[in-house]
DNA sequence: TTTATGACCGAGCGATCGATCGGTCGGTCG
DNA sequence: CGACCGACCGATCGATCGCTCGGTCATAAA
């Protein structure tokens, strides 16, 4: 009934393991300068410097300021949904099962690519309309994912929340958060923090 | 003469009601350009532009771009928190119709004063230490309220969520959210979005 | 040995940044 | 009238911005 299982290395699960990131070291300086200062508040000058290279070392990995931001929220927003599409994939048949596998991703997602997720949330602002719009739609498909599942769950009365929509879109915000708050060194582990943010977003959509 | 009368006390249900903003020109322009662009991304000659000045004549009033986002901050936050405690103090005496309250304040707030209340939230980092420090202070004021009275709905048995702080947390975090994506031209009035997100909100505390 | 290529950098481009200088102008007061 | 003041501005400051030019250097195929 529950969904608490161990960690299983190998296929089954592999969407809650997460490795050191494998981003080049430029786009890793990029990403840790936008999300200390932000995208305005960053010069490409910074972002050479944490890389250990020049200005123009820099340029000779990346056209322009513009397409290091670009490529961060893209890898993270593919990794997220990818990460959310095995978690679904996984879970068992119920809508329960499904919310309860999708919310999970979502969270472990929020706090080991914090900074990424954090970067991607708050620049969506800087970054350019066809760039924007390729991000605003892949978040969107993530919405669309838990937004369906809820609604299955009210339909086969899994779940009892009188507004789907608005009851899913207040758990994706709530996990999105956990980006914005968390630190590994903080008094909560990842595990204690799903435990308890599962607990709450059953609660949220009226989970029996 | 000053005609304000929204804040007045004695007047029941003050707290609910929004006129325009009261903002000098040239902070409601620096407003503006900074919930568009961001503050680093907005120009000190963009703000004089909005505001209808020149360069100097916008610093005759503020000192720095930095004294316009604390003005606004400042602004921003005291206004949240005497709607709050205006919610708090005209509530009944139990912890329910005390959450409902502040709930639905934190909602109307974030609807009718957006774009303050959304450059506050993501523009922190572009403030100094000091400011920043007490921009902080006066959120987390804000959030004790709300943790202080679900957790006396749970000592008297009216919430039932096993992670009181986390949750009111959660239900913070969602209303702060609704200031990213409400538009007064959206499909929503703000009295049907205080419905739904109430009655979500409560679900979040496990209300009875 | 020659040529080609990817990885990088010192120097500097034009533009724009936040901020300031020395004013002008209309009003108020004695 | 003349002294003063708040409100405002054209011009410009030094610094920094994103970005580029013309190279060097190590490696490796031809």
């Amino acid at each position: 009934m529950d969904t608490r299982e161990d960690l299983v290395p190998g296929d089954t699960g592999s969407w809650r393991h997460y490795g050191a990131t494998t981003l080049p070291k430029a786009l890793a300086a990029a990403l840790d300068a936008f999300a200390e200062r932000g995208y305005d508040g960053t010069s490409i000058r910074e972002v050479a410097s944490r890389a250990g290279l020049s200005v123009p070392g820099l340029y000779h990995h990346y056209p322009s300021k513009q397409a290091l931001l670009v490529s961060l929220t893209t890898t993270v927003m593919r990794e997220l949904l990818e990460r959310s599409r095995q978690a679904l994939a996984e879970a068992g048949p119920t809508p329960s099962e499904q919310f309860d596998a999708v919310v999970e991703s979502l969270l472990r997602f929020h706090m080991f690519r914090r900074n990424q997720a954090f970067v991607a949330s708050t620049e969506m602002r800087s970054m350019e309309p066809a760039s924007r719009a390729a991000f605003v739609a892949l978040r969107d498909e993530q919405q669309r994912m838990l937004d369906r599942i809820v609604e299955e769950g009210v339909a086969a009365g899994e779940f009892s929340t009188r507004y789907p929509e608005d009851a899913s879109r207040a758990v994706t915000t709530m996990c999105v958060a956990v980006a914005s708050w968390y630190h590994p060194d903080g008094p909560l582990s990842p595990d204690e923090i799903v435990t308890r943010y599962l607990a709450i977003a059953r609660c949220t959509v009226g989970a029996r």
